[in-house]
DNA sequence: ATGAAAGCGCTAACAC
DNA sequence: GTGTTAGCGCTTTCAT
C-alpha cells in the first residue's frame, strides 16, 4: 500500500496550531469539562482550520475492546436480513457503535472465519444469524474466543448466549381462527426443510392452534429440502389430486408458487381457495389479491438483539436466555375478511 | 457466557514464549522468508498455544491506509444492493481487503456523514452508490476528504471519479427486435420518476431501439414520483382506455403491478399482452407466467468497480472514465418467444 | 487546568 | 538472521 497523497492532520497537528498539547486538545474532542474556555475556542479553531477528525480506531487502541459491533448473516439478498441489518446498523448506531457486516454466504465454515474476523477487528459484540442453527460450530467458536454475543433468528435457545427469534404462535392463532370461521376444512401447509431450526416450529404452533379449534380439520404437509422445481412439482402435484379450501406457505417464495398455481387451474383467490403467506416483502402488496401474511418482528428483535447485547458488554453475565417476538398478522385480500 | 473469558495474547507473549523478539514473531506471521526455520517453528508453537491472532487495525496503525474498503448504498432491502454488496465482499476479500459496509438509508446527509466515516476509518478507497446520482454531496466530501473511490449504479459520469453503471441499451434493442417480431405495436412503459438519474436512459435507450426498427410504433410512458398507489392507479387507469400489446415495466414492482392489472381485467399474458420486466430478483421465476426481464449485471459492476479501486488505490492517476456493463436479457414465459 | 510521559499492538529502519 | 529502537494517533495517569 504506497502512502496517501493529501497529509492527514493528527492531533500533533491541531495541538501545534493552537499552542496547547495533545493531551488537551484529546479532552476538547471528548468534551471534558475541565478545559479552559479560551483554549477550548484555540482548539476548536485549529480544528475547524486543519479539518481535523479523531481517528477512533487509534482512539480505541488502548482500550481492550472498540466501539464497534459486528453482525454475521447468512446472506443479504433477501429482504428479510437486508431489513435486518439495516436496523441493527440503526440501533447500534443510536447507541454510538458501528455496525460491521458480514455475510456468510451459507458456509457455516465461513461463518467459523467470520467469527474469527470479529475477534480480530476487536468488536465489542457480535450479533450472528446462523446458517443453520445456535448448534453450529460459529457460535462455538465466538465462546471460545471469548467473545460477547446474541444469537438471532435460526436459533431454539442456547445456554452459551441470548438468542432472539419470532414467534409465531399468536399469529397463527389468529389465521387458524379466521380460516375456520370462514370454513376452511381443509388446509395445506406449504414448507422447506432448509431452515432446519424455525420450519418444524411454524408448523407445529399452527396444527396446534388449528386442533385445538377444531381437531377434524385436516391439515396437510408438503415439505421439500430445495426452493426450486421439486417444491413446484410436489405443490403442482397436490393440486392435481385435490384443492384445499386454504393455503398457508410457510416461507415467502412458496407464496408465488401457491398463487401461481391456482392462476394456471383457473382458481380464484381468495373465493375457491385462500392464501396465506410468510414474511413481507414489498411485492406481497402488489400481486392480486394482495397476500395476507404473517410478518416477521424484524424491528424488534434487531432492537431486543442490540440491547441484550449492550447488556452483556456493559458487564450483565446474569443465565442466558431465549427470547421470542412475537410475529403479527397482515391482513390482505387473499383471505375472506382480509 | 463463559466466565473465563481468555486474555487476548499479545505479539509480545508470544515472542516471550518463543523466546524470541515482537519483529521476528511479526516477521513469521507476515511471512518473511529470511527467519530462521528453528525459530519458525517455535514461533508457530507459542502461536498455537496461546491461541494468538494478528490485530489487523494495531498492524495497520503505523501505514497510511487500512486495508479495508468501504461500501455505501442507499439501502439493503432490495434483491439489488443486497446481492451488489455480497458481490462487492467477494472481490474486496479476493484481493485482501475487508468490506465495510453502510446504508444511507435514502439520506444524502447521511451519505456525507458517512463518507466521513469511511475517512476517519482510514479506509483505502471507497465504492459509492450515491442516493441520487453523482452529482451528490457525498461526492464532493469524498472528494475533499481525498479518498479513492468508484461511484456506481445512479451515475452518469464524472469527473472527480470513475463511475460504473449498466447499460441497457443492448438489451432493449433484443426486447424491441422481438416484441416488434411478434406484431406488438402498442408498448406502454412503466417508469419510476424516483431514480433520477437512470430511468430517462432507460426509457431512452428503449425508444431509440423501437423507432429505429418501426417509426410507426406507440410507445407510451406512465411515470410516476413514487411508487404506491398512485403508480396503480395511473397503470389502472390507463388501462382502462386502451389495451396495449405489450408492457415493458422499468423497475421491478411495476412488473408486478402490471401482471396484476392483467389479472383482475382477465387479460392473459403472454396471449393478450406481453410483459418484460426489469431487474431480476427471485420471485420473478416463481409467477405465472415466469417474467421476461433485462437484467441488470450486478456482478459485472461490482467486479469493475473493485478493480478500478484497486487500480487507483495501487497509484493510477489517469483520467476518469465512466464504465459501463451491458444488462442481458432473460427470456422467460412472459413474451412469445420466451 | 495543563502537559510530559507511558503505553495500546504492531511494523519498519537499522544496527548487530 | 535477529533484536533494538522508534514510531503510527490517540488516551490516560500523574505530576505540576
Amino acid at each position: 500500500l504506497p502512502a496517501d497523497k493529501p497529509e492527514r492532520s493528527s492531533i500533533v497537528d491541531v495541538a501545534n496550531l493552537a499552542g496547547v498539547s495533545p493531551a488537551t486538545v484529546s479532552k476538547v474532542m471528548r468534551g471534558v469539562p475541565s478545559v479552559r474556555d479560551d483554549n477550548v475556542q484555540r482548539v476548536l479553531a485549529a480544528v475547524k482550520a486543519l479539518d481535523y477528525r479523531v481517528d477512533p480506531m487509534a482512539a480505541d487502541m488502548r482500550r481492550a475492546k472498540r466501539r464497534i459491533i459486528g453482525a454475521i448473516v447468512p446472506e443479504l439478498k433477501s429482504e428479510f436480513f437486508g431489513t435486518m441489518v439495516t436496523k441493527l446498523e440503526e440501533y447500534a448506531e443510536l447507541a454510538g457503535f458501528s455496525l460491521v457486516v458480514a455475510s456468510s454466504r451459507g458456509s457455516e465454515e465461513r461463518e467459523v472465519m467470520l467469527a474469527g474476523r470479529m475477534f480480530d477487528w476487536r468488536v465489542s459484540g457480535v450479533v450472528l444469524a446462523p446458517v443453520v442453527s445456535d448448534k453450529g460450530p460459529a457460535c462455538a467458536e465466538l465462546a471460545r474466543l471469548g467473545l460477547t454475543a446474541v444469537l438471532v433468528d435460526r436459533v431454539f435457545g442456547n445456554d452459551l448466549f441470548d438468542t432472539v427469534t419470532s414467534d409465531p404462535t399468536t399469529a397463527n392463532h389468529q389465521i387458524a381462527l379466521r380460516l375456520h370461521q370462514f370454513g376452511h376444512r381443509h388446509i395445506l401447509l406449504i414448507a422447506l426443510g432448509e431452515w432446519a431450526a424455525t420450519m418444524p416450529q411454524r408448523i407445529a404452533s399452527f396444527k396446534a392452534a388449528m386442533s385445538a379449534l377444531d381437531a377434524d380439520v385436516r391439515v396437510d404437509v408438503i415439505m421439500t429440502q430445495s426452493l426450486t422445481d421439486p417444491m413446484r412439482a410436489a405443490v403442482s402435484a397436490y393440486f392435481d389430486q385435490t384443492q384445499p379450501d386454504a393455503v398457508y406457505a410457510l416461507f415467502d417464495q412458496a407464496t408465488l408458487i401457491a398463487l401461481s398455481e391456482f392462476r394456471r387451474r383457473g382458481w380464484h383467490c381468495p373465493n375457491s381457495v385462500a392464501l396465506v403467506g410468510f414474511d413481507d416483502p414489498a411485492w406481497m402488496q402488489v400481486t392480486w389479491p394482495t397476500i395476507s401474511t404473517v410478518v416477521q418482528p424484524i424491528d424488534a428483535i434487531a432492537r431486543r438483539a442490540v440491547d441484550l447485547l449492550l447488556r452483556r458488554i456493559a458487564g450483565d453475565d446474569g443465565p442466558t436466555k431465549p427470547y421470542r417476538e412475537a410475529c403479527t398478522l397482515a391482513l390482505r385480500g387473499s383471505i375472506h375478511g382480509g
